[in-house]
DNA sequence: GCCCTGGTTGACCGATTGGTACAATTTTTC
DNA sequence: GAAAAATTGTACCAATCGGTCAACCAGGGC
């Protein structure tokens, strides 16, 4: 289903990408049947597959979409100003996208670990090269003496370990924070802020 | 089977549950089949289920063996000499789990992302205690102003998201580093150490 | 030899699942 | 408003999965 040509279509492929998402992050690929995500899209099963062609496409589409919001955070990461507040800046963006799309860090989280067998090629493709640019802009900024000597790929790393962490795992993090109730993103966006500017910082 | 009585008990049982392991990590509880972990056991079917009532009582059994050696770790962060330098400690060794445990690592972060259905109790039990334990002298060293001022709750997070990470993104983690091969732990351990250094010295 | 207990298996079952066939219906187009 | 195209639900299929069952085997003690 590339291009929606009327108005039902739009509406219907929207309806079962938001039911898919809901369904693929919280039970997995293997987990979720199509039987679901037709409850849930307030569609039947053969609807479904009168819009998408298998239950992998949709996934496939799914995560297609989600790849290039993703990296978004990051490429916005720049040369300008001070290289720390550059930094930390991003670490709350991230950190951001961890609280407002908990569902797409899940699907991601849940596609890595089964060892990204539909976006291994996005992986070795664009997120490599952008990965690489951004490496090589936090080498520049170390060897400025902006920053602390640091690894960039590692510190990107730990970045997005410590913020997806709070999606990935929220079941856990509200189980140990419970008596702290909800509160926890701001908690955890001012420990991260003063954590990685104590880090970061040269000398 | 909670008492293996004979010797060919004990061996069925640990290649089931090492077999399974594998299965389970690799394709989550959904993905995998008792067909897979008999092949891979080297049993039968009907075999796997003279040791084990269900699918699921082999689940759970990893699961609860796996808890108790996951938490060690953090046990032995104690108060005792340099705060900074305990903790640094701990990092390396949660860091170290990663490297030598990475299905037991999927396999929890699998357990997790899904709500943690199976073991729930655990986290808001033991777990929960002994999080509020270490929380606890966190703040203490904190409030003797050993180390800089963290929550403890949110560092033990970032710690296991950073540790952790190397083994459930492994796949990603590989595909970025692919120029640098297979030597990229130590390098994470030598990032890790210089970070968490920094981060928690005092002033 | 014989028995007895622990261990093993092929064949099978019911339930679930992804996907299809197709007729019925609605919407668009002219 | 009728023909054409798009959309939708019912019934169904083949494959897969967790689990069962009755029969069978191994080998040590008598």
């Amino acid at each position: 289903m590339k291009t929606p040509r009327t108005r039902i279509q739009k509406k219907n492929t929207e309806a079962i990408l938001e039911a898919a998402l809901d369904v693929f992050s919280a039970e997995g690929f293997k987990g979720a049947t199509l039987d679901k995500i037709a409850k849930r899209a307030e569609l039947s099963k053969p609807n479904l597959l009168y819009y998408f062609p298998s239950k992998e496409a949709i996934y496939v589409a799914l995560l297609g979409h989600l790849m290039d919001t993703w990296m978004d955070p990051l490429k916005e990461m720049r040369d300008g100003g001070d290289p720390v507040e550059e930094i930390v800046a991003y670490v709350l963006r991230k950190l951001e996208m961890s609280r407002k799309f908990p569902r797409e860090s899940r699907l991601f989280a849940n596609e890595i670990v089964r060892g990204a067998p539909h976006i291994r090629d996005m992986i070795d493709g664009p997120l490599s090269e952008l990965m690489a640019e951004k490496a090589a802009l936090i080498r520049g900024w170390v060897k400025a003496g902006q920053i602390a000597d640091v690894d960039g790929y590692h510190l990107i790393f730990s970045i997005w370990a410590t913020t997806q962490h709070y999606a990935d795992f929220d079941v856990q993090v509200r189980g140990l924070l419970r008596p702290k109730g909800d509160a926890h993103f701001s908690d955890a966006a001012k420990f991260l802020e003063g954590f990685y500017r104590r880090a970061l910082r040269p000398n």
